[in-house]
Formats: structure tokens, sequence, C-alpha cells
DNA sequence: AGTTATTACGTTGCACGTAAAAATG
DNA sequence: CATTTTTACGTGCAACGTAATAACT
């Protein structure tokens, strides 16, 4: 299965270009990187990066799969908030508060 | 953080209109989806049904969840196919192969 | 030599299932 | 009373960090 955390370690793997500096950027260890990035081609059914000695280089799913990332990330988030918000302000629930008050008959 | 496991729950869910259904679907017991959509509320903030005993009745939140969650999977979906596909016939990663065979000179 | 990726391994957190309890019609 | 959700608890897996190894410039 795919996962979301793949995608965002991705995400930061493209964004860095390189492992480790994804892993500063995401503060966590390059070998989650690593690990999570494998399960990813794995899912993927193929490489996505030419591990280019220095340097990473994306393969042509890479590419696709990079540009797609960005998108589906950015629609996520933005539900996230638009989602959070609108049960902020829940019109649906109610809710109901009081306090002890002496009765007045 | 909100998991892509959760948001096919979710629409399992909708789509069946109640836990248990949707837990039948999916092949899994009912208190998973239940731990998974309380999770899945607490990271919206809110909740996204209303418990209305017998069935269950969408928030406004739960709507519009709902209504993003669909897209988003299908865009994931779509997503890996045409990844992998891509993968599939990669051209930038050569791959070599050989046999022993004796020399012609 | 210094930076970077991989492998190995131990640990912890979390998703899940089973079982039992609560709620609703 | 039957169906459904919630709570409680135990377990197994997978993500992660640390450490060590390998690869590249």
């Amino acid at each position: 299965m795919i996962e979301l955390r793949q995608l965002e370690m991705f995400a930061a793997v493209v964004r860095a270009g390189s492992f480790s500096a994804a892993a500063r950027e995401l503060r966590c260890s390059q070998p989650a990187i690593s690990q999570q990035m494998r399960a990813l081609e794995r899912a993927m059914g193929g490489p996505l990066f030419v591990r280019a000695g220095r340097w990473l280089e994306l393969t042509a799913a890479g590419r696709l799969l990079a540009e797609r990332t960005t998108v589906m990330l950015a629609e996520l988030a933005a539900t996230r908030q638009r989602v959070r918000a609108v049960a902020a302000e829940d019109f649906d629930t109610v809710r109901v508060c009081g306090f002890p008050a002496r009765t007045r008959t």
C-alpha cells in the first residue's frame, strides 16, 4: 500500500535534492528516508531515482510522481484546512451549556 | 496527522452508511473503523457524523470531507496506475541481461 | 577525507482483532 | 431483543533511530 508519509518524504527529497537534505528538512534520520523511498519504489513497481553518486536524478516515473504528489499534498492540506474551518463553527451539532442558578418561580 | 487509511475507511463508511457495513466491505473489524474514525475526527477538529442511533448522518464538515475524499482517492489511484505504467517501461534506467556463451573469437 | 546512501538491529508506537459493555429502536 | 457503536486489552508489525558499512568525488 502507498503511504502518505512516503509522499511527503518523496516531495522533500525532490525539493531538497538529496536524502540527507530531506532528512534534515523533516527532522528525521536519513535511513528513515532511505527505507521509505525504497518502499515507495517497490509500491510503484520500479525505481524513482537514478542514484548518481553525489546527487540524485529523477527517472521518468519519478518526475511524473513528483508532479502529481505536489498537487495531491496541496489538495490534502487545503481540504484539511477547510474541513477544520467548517467543523469549528458546526451548524449541525448543537452544543448546549448551562450554569446553576436559583429558581425564580 | 491525517492518514490515508482513514480516508479510505471514511469513504467506505459514507458509501455503506454505517460503521459495521463499512467493516464488512473492507474485511476488517468494526472497532478498527470506530477507532480510526475517532482519530480522523480528532484530526479534523470536530465530529464528522451525527450518531443517530440506528443510522449515521454526516455533519457539514463530514459532507465536505466526503466530497473531497472521493476526488483525492480517485486521483491517488490514477496516479499510482500511471506511475506504475511509466516505471514498467522505464526509459531512463537501462536493464542489461546476458547469458553464458562460448567465445567465437 | 568528507559527504552521502545502504544495511543491520533493537525499540517503541500504533493499527488491528477479540471480547465485553453501552446504547438505540 | 437485535443491531450497532464504544471501550478495554493484548499482540504483531512497521516506522524510526543508532551504529556500522559501502560508495562516490
